[in-house]
DNA sequence: TAGATTGTTAATCGATTAACAATC
DNA sequence: TAGATTGTTAATCGATTAACAATC
């Protein structure tokens, strides 16, 4: 099996996302045309993509949800919780502790970093916050897979820098300004305002309907 | 000029803001290869998007930050600000709503719905949160240009069907869930989970690096 | 068997990379 | 003018759509 471009993995989630969405409904079997309605996509994407993980599928029934699901999970995800630190705990940083869709999902967060004397020492869902200046000696004992950058822009490089720093390879960054990192690092930039206005000069110039982030 | 895809109006959007940073810094001229450092791109591909929008650099020079800036402002927004609509003050929607990149951009909140009466009444970051009730009224009288679900997964659909039957054109949909609306409807998903997983996928699948949603 | 639905191959489309001629 | 950098054309690559043969 060829690896997987990003795209296509986030597809793959998307379609596990679903099937768990069906199997706690009941649901045995979902044809490709019932996932494409579900999902917005096309019934003939969907075949072709689970058919990278293998004939899966049954003529006359379609996928078995629990069965697949569980091919697509074993080979993403091999059964491994994502182990997460945090740096900022500001409103943003707090939702992320906070949000409910981790915890049915694969994402733990296991430390959280602020400068802020307010909120330094406090739990939050769990989750103790420390002083920045903790984070590369408990990063080093504790081997996070992903560090999550939600400061202020200004301080964004240099929490980047810290997490190359101590060996993190995978940064998911809302802070609106691009950081540089090593080739072999991976980051995911999310930008609340590029999400909102690229949703909007869509619209205004987009014939047809789209979904999603296709 | 054709239509933009989503992809390329995001990388627009990409362009403006780092052209308003070096901007803010003072610099007047930027080259592609400066800016794909920046960025994480490449030159190539920067020259030849910036070129969508015409002539704009100068050979020798690069991109006058000031005026290409403008340029791609004109272009995707025409000096427009995105009004928007809130679904759900929770952890998360608390969060959008005091979300500090909004002010320098081109996002405004008109108005929050809530069903719990311990948030309705409360102003938070300048925007007051009514209840659910009275929000087909408000966007009625309001006109928003898009709407922000922050709610529960079980209640996103039914906050779509309204915000569709009202008129909204445009949707970003925080809840992890698939929702359906009619063809001409837009919407933008950003499911964290998947977002934080697909990086981590993704970093045991790469050879190279790669930055941003690229 | 007949019919529905998958898996796969071919065709189209858009995005990225590479190369170079145009231009200041 | 010489040289650097843009704008554009051509080549490659991946993603999507369409069509159909394989299969239960």
């Amino acid at each position: 099996m060829r690896p997987l471009t990003r795209k296509k993995i986030e597809r793959a989630l998307l379609y596990i996302r679903a099937f768990e969405g069906l199997e706690k409904a009941g649901q045995a079997f979902v044809s490709s045309r019932e996932l494409a309605q579900i999902l917005g996509l096309t019934a003939d994407q969907i075949r072709k993509e689970i058919s990278n993980f293998g004939k899966v599928g049954r003529p006359r029934f379609g996928y078995d949800t629990v069965r697949v699901k569980k091919v697509l999970q074993d080979y993403l995800l091999k059964g491994k919780t994502v182990r997460a630190v945090l740096f900022g705990v500001g409103n943003l940083g707090r939702a992320v502790l906070r949000y409910p869709g981790f915890l049915r999902g694969k994402v733990k967060f296991i430390a959280a970093f602020d400068r802020d004397r307010a909120v330094i020492g406090k739990s939050i869902n769990g989750v103790r916050v420390s002083p920045a200046e903790a984070a590369p000696a408990v990063i080093r004992r504790t081997r996070p897979d992903i560090g999550i950058i939600a400061v202020p822009d200004e301080a964004s490089q240099g929490v980047a820098n810290l997490l190359v720093k101590t060996g993190i390879k995978g940064i998911v960054n809302f802070a609106p300004r691009s950081i540089r990192v090593p080739e072999n690092v991976l980051v995911n930039d999310i930008d609340l305002t590029i999400e909102f206005l690229s949703l909007y000069c869509d619209m205004r110039f987009t014939r047809g309907s789209r979904t999603g982030r296709n």
